[in-house]
DNA sequence: CTGAAAGCGCTTACAG
DNA sequence: CTGAAAGCGCTTACAG
């Protein structure tokens, strides 16, 4: 910077504020700066600025896992509104309450302008350090307490509920429910709760309950077929908490010649791309996971700008009613 | 950091030995300090330590779309070989040669470690933009001329033309490729041209190429067996440049009640997770993504390090057969 | 509208 | 093994 001065025969604090505040510089001197700039290919120094000014443009995003389409969309949505507002994405994959633990000591270091988290369940050590650093916080992907801060999510019971509700109204009477390991994280729970709820209301079993590990994919819905007719072998319909699952389950409809959905009815959660393009479609929940992303970065650089904003923002799903179900 | 020091009874430069430089401070004063700071709940400010350093522990991806399961694979190898190291990782989305400018403006702006970019064409302004900052750089899914610094990929040509090869040897005789739009890439052009070299080679027709936009899903499997066949009844092969496309033309099969592989082929490439639970599987290139981000890391890592290390790497491909060809 | 001075919180040689 | 001093490249009040 201070080269950039002595070429525009100008101070450094002049340089400085032609770029921040140029409204405050006389256009000639300002062009005599940037110009100058320009010919010695001067890029600021985003570092020191920081460091002087306490200021971040920095938001961190924690994430289980990238390749859940779910959370892409939500970075995506994140990456795009932030870098609207001129803020940068730092991203930390951690799949564990350990790795979130050592991601979030390493995002504070930088003194990040918010964090943006996923769930509302981590270890109390990572709470404590996240309370502590004063960032503002969001999470994501649920609306229920304990909430540290902020949050964007919906309420993800409702959607199971009410997606149980039109499996029974379809004439469906032995539904199996196929959702993630650990099944007490309540990002998972709050789903089968208000499956079970609304199966319980309808008279129904409510207990064709399988869980598969988080890294297991299409071939979740494959196993949960298999263990739930086992234990069912009247079983007429299965709900995915996934439409990963849910594919897998109509691959293995296929397979075995199910005729879907005259015998058996899949239903998934997400709406990812696939859900449109199988045969038959998959009727699921639509899971706005780009405005997930978008209302984050929103309240993160609402609150950088130092104007209050709420805390909850609830982006609501949709069924998307299609030939599976 | 100056308040742990007095905490301590130490000075602020030993506090700071004690965190970076362990075996030069007295187990029992590096105790005490560590102590202190715990008690008062410090966490280093790495932008000081950078600024003072000069150092940076922070990389940068730029992807055209994250939501691409190559790129995702790519990013989760990259976070996980990074985190290894004690590096954090900086998320652009950049789809456009403007986007892509501004992103490596800002990323610049933070002094990083390494660069970690897609394809190996971009805008020359941004080219300079690179060149001048001297921060290493790694291009990633392309090995072809020209490269900026360094490279991590494999030779897209040799993988589709192996797999025309493969197809002519199953007897298909008239086979189609579905491409990305632009066609002009040359991340994208190196396939085509390698998969029409191998046909001509064999005595076919390579002129049967089809392309659909890069936001184009499993429709632009849909969009390419509608048009080809248009042109060419006889079509009985469909090549696609992703296991998404191929994917989308295997769904359009089951809905058309064309036989495959008996009266029709589809070949992916990519080998993503649905590739292996589609009915039937699908035939497919498999590439490393996240083998790909590995090696960036390492790359970008032993560069920040001091080590020479190579510039290419090569992380080859894969035929996957399945049922589908 | 422009500038001299202090300071952000560390690290880096260099002494002791 | 520990510390006093200077400096990283900016920004922030405060003068002029």
């Amino acid at each position: 910077m201070s080269d950039v001065a002595r070429e525009a025969g100008v101070s450094p604090m002049t340089v400085s504020n032609a770029f921040k505040r140029p409204e405050i510089v006389l256009p000639e001197t300002r062009e005599r700066i940037l110009s100058a700039a320009r010919r010695l290919g001067y890029v600021p120094n985003g570092i020191a600025g920081m460091l002087a000014s306490g200021r971040s443009n920095l938001v961190a995003v924690l994430v289980p896992s990238i390749r859940n389409s779910s959370f892409a969309r939500t970075i995506q949505g994140l990456s795009d509104a932030l870098s609207e507002h001129g803020f940068q994405l730092l991203l930390a994959v951690a799949d564990t309450a350990d790795s979130e633990f050592q991601a979030v000591e390493s995002v504070l270091a930088r003194r990040p302008a918010g964090i943006v988290l996923t769930g509302n369940e981590h270890h109390p050590d990572t709470v404590r350090l996240l309370r502590q650093s004063g960032v503002p916080l969001v999470e994501t992907w649920i609306l229920s307490e304990p909430i540290l801060d902020m949050a964007v999510g919906f309420t993800l019971g409702d959607a199971a509920g009410e997606m149980a509700r039109f499996l029974v109204s379809r004439g469906y009477r032995h539904i199996g429910f196929a959702g993630y390991l650990p099944a007490e994280r309540s990002r998972f729970l709050e789903r089968q709760r208000g499956f079970q709820s609304a199966l319980r209301q309808a008279g129904l079993r409510d207990d064709l309950i399988f869980h598969a590990d988080e890294t297991v994919g299409f071939a979740g819905g494959r196993l949960a077929m298999t263990e739930l007719r086992a234990r069912e072998p009247r079983l007429d319909a299965l709900f995915c908490v996934t439409d990963i699952f849910a594919v897998g389950a109509l691959f293995e409809c296929q397979r075995r010649g199910i005729a879907v959905p005259r015998d058996f009815a899949v239903a998934g959660y997400g709406d990812f791309e696939i859900a449109a393009e199988v045969v038959p479609g998959l009727t699921t929940v639509r899971t706005r996971g780009y405005e997930i992303g978008r209302a984050a970065a929103s309240l993160v650089v609402e609150r950088a700008a130092g104007r209050a904003t709420t805390s909850r923002v609830d982006v609501g799903y949709e069924l998307i009613i299609r030939g599976s179900a």
